[in-house]
DNA sequence: TAATCTTAAAATGTCGACATTTTAACATTA
DNA sequence: TAATGTTAAAATGTCGACATTTTAAGATTA
């Protein structure tokens, strides 16, 4: 599961891919070879073969002869991301509702009393936080039996941790939001084990939504 | 938009795309190093950049010090993959529903004309043939705005081609099964032009669903 | 001053060589 | 015979070097 057993090209796109998601690397920002070669302690070839995935990725972009470079982001690629989570999200909870068994009802129990746990705690570690809200949003769809659409659920949630950092910093400590949020989540829960689509579609739909509009001040002002 | 402006690695990948999608690499075939070399005529850079690429779009695979191959496939996949599909497509339509003015009206009505005029011909190419399906198809969804969403649509297009090579060469030249396939190309044109989103979703699952049988029977003579 | 031209420095993309690992053929042993 | 061990051949993954292109600073011209 680590890294023992990959190549040095596999190695360097975890790291890149995260530097680029946590916004170390900023968008549009050059990728030097020759800085990302010291920085990673690699040569020139497997470094090449991570930053070619990451172009397949849609996280790097690059011009023949003029190398490579972060992705930009916008205020559009913003609303278009979060606006294909949440209709992906959507179908495979739909998918899940016909195809969840009493295993996948408990695991939906059990994840959502973690979250409610930890997040009546009076100081939060973002990480954990991020840990314990993804398991529950994990365990919802985990009823849905297409790779295929998990696999694309998987990275536009990838794409969107660019965006979503710039939410978390600012509102996860926010009392008044976290609260709306964790109410959210007991009803999305509830509508799961009571196969409501209809009613878990349109929640779904704009608990995905909401930090769209935080997130868009937060971009503008830079 | 040709090739001369493309790095070696990027004109590699189209090639290698087009083998592995055509069929003629087929499922699980090991791709050495050395023969791809000789047969595309690069050094080994560009090509191992553009194999790391196929891993992203899992068209290819790969295990550490035991080399490349073509990634397989299965009934499983088949359905997986042509479901996705129809609910990608499906999405993409209700979306371009809501969005589509005179022009996204204009453009379907004519692609619906080309593909009219071309399926009522004695003898038919099949790649002409393909090209103006493809067509109307993409301007039914061309009225939806997400990017993302339309991306996603090409790449699990691409990725069913390797299966939808075994229908087309079975069936586009059977009148029977083109007759069906007329009317309901002739129906989706209509319940767009009448934003029934109900009716079109309905149809166009079914529409996208029906080779599925066909292809799984082909595959199961393998 | 602004625009164009020239040229040196920097960066990119490709190649071939090499160390390491895997594979497979053959020999050895139970 | 089957299983294990040995060894040579083949293949993979990585590196550093080099040719080509781009960039940017300085010189020249209008």
């Amino acid at each position: 599961m680590d890294n023992s057993n990959k190549n040095t090209a596999a190695q360097i796109l975890d790291s890149l891919t995260n530097d680029i998601v946590s916004g170390e690397f900023y968008p549009k920002q050059k990728l030097h070879i020759k800085t990302l070669k010291e920085k990673y302690n690699v040569g020139t070839s497997p470094l090449r073969e991570a930053l070619s995935q990451l172009i397949a990725k849609d996280l790097v972009i690059s011009e023949n002869q003029r190398g490579f470079y972060v992705s930009d982001i916008s205020i559009d690629d913003l609303y278009d991301i979060y606006q294909a989570r949440a209709k992906i999200e959507s179908l495979c909870l739909d998918m899940a509702i016909d195809h969840g068994d009493d295993y996948w009802e408990a695991n939906i129990i059990a994840a959502s009393h973690r979250l409610n746990k930890y997040s009546k705690l009076k100081s939060i570690d973002v990480d954990e936080w991020q840990n314990r809200h993804s398991l529950f949003h994990d365990m919802l769809v985990s009823g849905c039996k297409s790779p295929r659409l998990l696999q694309i659920r998987d990275s536009l949630f990838e794409k969107s941790k660019r965006y979503r950092n710039l939410w978390l910093k600012e509102n996860v400590s926010d009392s008044e939001t976290l609260k709306v949020n964790q109410s959210e989540h007991a009803e999305l829960m509830n509508l799961a084990l009571e196969r409501d689509k209809n009613g878990i579609s349109k929640l779904i739909e704009n608990h995905i939504m909401t930090p769209v509009e935080i997130i868009k001040k937060s971009l503008s002002q830079l």
